[in-house]
DNA sequence: TCCCTATGATGAACCGGTTAAGTTCGAATG
DNA sequence: CATTCGAACTTAACCGGTTCATCATAGGGA
């Protein structure tokens, strides 16, 4: 392996005939340089094939230009099915990139992994951190800001922690779903209700206890964690302790689908006998037997607008909100 | 924000009543530091809640610890429906961190992100880079290589340039998924073919081409993108120009269920009147109507196996080979 | 003519670690 | 008892940039 000496600052003013400093001043695009001199400094430059070294930079800067994003531990698991965290990730790499920051991606979860985070971020690695979904009321968040880290959330913090978070209106997409529903005519509308330690699961479980009992209907209630299989679970419980149930809102896609497994074993149909809606609106949505109905989140939006935000936080932006929440809307295919 | 000021070496060593090289000695594990002093060391580290600064420590072991992974600018259109790259990236991730290394994401593709992603490594940012599949006869990890930085792609490079690589066996696949076709009695064999400027794309059609061949049965290919519509809409091409077809192999998942629709459309049945084979082995074709037989990669071992060689060559490894090839395995259930 | 002020370049301190070379000191050796 | 040796620690050089205080030079005004 020819490992090519790469050219130092030193070895390009040597070069080009000037000092150290003046070389710095031209490659970080300095005013107050004269022409002929920056001329000289660039040609030396490309010449030499020169590259700043970004670990001097940054020892002096404080600045890193990368940013880290952490993932929960679930995605792991779940990652082989979910279309989640895919979406946020490109969308934040998307802005991230525009705005020439590096992504740093991390699972976290474990406690170990936990605190490698913690020492990751405090080790002056990334200039700030993005925290995907978590579950429960992790003190992460809060600990890193507490630490001056610029930090930012997607998902409301629970535990009231005061992190500034980007997240989606849960809340008015599942009772614009349940409204459909009960404008549809359906009488006895059953939920598969997402983790109950996370602000997903919860805020649609709210949404769709709220809009019954608006509509003075009877709720019931079945528990899934956002996977395909337990949509599946879910609904086949759910049919044994009603089976004259004519629809179901599922707090995500993927348990959707599972729904849509079980409805068929049972020789339900979807939606004559039952009607179906979701919330995610995945791509494979479009694609399902039947299409699903379902409450789409701008996910990839989400991911940009976290990036966005928390370029903003680095850079000191005063006229920033806490708290952003993108609209959810419902599309109506065929299940619902 | 209150930033706390970040103790440094220096005054751990001050409060430790040591001098800075001891401190470092002991934070670094290193021997012969006498126990009491050791203790001392830790106490002070402890109590100043000190952490290293990895840009300092960078500067001067040429080392950062972390490891970028390259994904072609495809990745951003593909993503939504694609479950390749998550894959790739969890499994990458698994391994990483398990060597405590970090993973930086970059999206290449555009002339400008190229340049990007070489700046950045060469201006020490990674220790080494990984490439996600790519398109046609990139010259950039052969540049790399040549600038001495680690470098390991997914799928055999185009194009002949000597950079390290991981990828899976496509051709034994392919023959193993057509051969089983021709065992069920199959004799108008078409194929939905990847791009052709990708080695998956390339290696899977040859694997098609030989195993009819071999067979001494007509071929017929239309080429797709690996996505779903593009399944689709080849799988009705297919159609047009052979009605009496009765099997297609489709060289990735998303083209099988594209093929699957398409099929559905023009009423033939799955696998009485056409049977089916994909490439991937995606959860989703588990649930698929009918249930896909398709042939398995496994991509996050992929993953894994890239980030594994690519530590084995930032540390020198002598035995490390070129190349490693993955097995692929047949997975038969109901479409074929 | 002389002094003052921009303008542009330079020298040197500094960021926070690592590590080679040097120092100290007590134990072992001849 | 003097000498050698090795363990344990300190000193100081260095990594490769940025930036502030300083300085040189040319031009303008009194």
């Amino acid at each position: 392996m020819v490992t090519r000496e790469r050219p130092t600052l030193e070895e390009v003013a040597r070069r080009a005939g000037v000092s150290r400093a003046t070389v710095s001043r031209v490659v970080n695009g300095s005013t107050s340089v004269a022409a002929g001199i920056r001329e000289a400094v660039n040609r030396a430059v490309d010449e030499l094939g020169y590259v700043p070294n970004q670990a001097a930079r940054s020892l002096v800067t404080q600045r890193t230009e990368s940013i880290a994003l952490i993932l929960p531990e679930t995605a792991n698991r779940v990652f082989s099915d979910d279309l989640f965290f895919p979406a946020i990730i490109r969308g934040a790499g998307v802005e991230l990139e525009a705005a020439d920051k590096q992504l740093v991606l991390m699972m976290a979860g474990s406690a170990r992994s936990h605190d490698r985070v913690e020492r990751y971020a405090v080790a002056g690695h990334v200039d700030g951190v993005m925290f995907a979904s978590m579950h429960g009321a992790d003190p992460l968040p809060g600990t890193l800001v507490r630490l001056g880290i610029p930090v930012i959330c997607s998902g409301r913090p629970i535990g009231g922690a005061d992190v500034p978070y980007v997240d989606v209106d849960h809340f008015g997409g599942v009772a614009a779903a349940v409204r459909h529903l009960v404008a549809g005519g359906r009488k006895r509308i059953a939920t598969i209700a997402g983790p109950q330690d996370m602000v997903a699961g919860i805020d649609r479980l709210a949404g769709y206890r709220a809009t019954l009992e608006e509509a003075g209907l009877p709720q019931r209630t079945a528990l899934g964690d956002f996977t395909r299989e337990s949509g599946l679970t879910a609904m086949r419980s759910l049919l044994e302790a009603d089976p004259a149930l004519d629809a179901v809102f599922a707090a995500s896609d993927m348990m959707a689908h599972g729904a849509l497994a079980a409805l068929r074993q049972a020789g339900r149909r979807v939606p004559d006998d039952v009607a179906v809606i979701g919330f995610d609106d995945f791509e494979i949505s479009r694609y399902s037997d039947p299409p699903l109905t379902t409450v789409r989140q701008p996910i990839a939006d989400m991911g940009r607008t976290m990036a966005r935000q928390l370029l903003g936080l680095i850079n000191g932006d005063p006229a920033l909100p806490d708290a952003v929440v993108l609209p959810t809307e419902l599309v109506v295919r065929d299940s619902a």
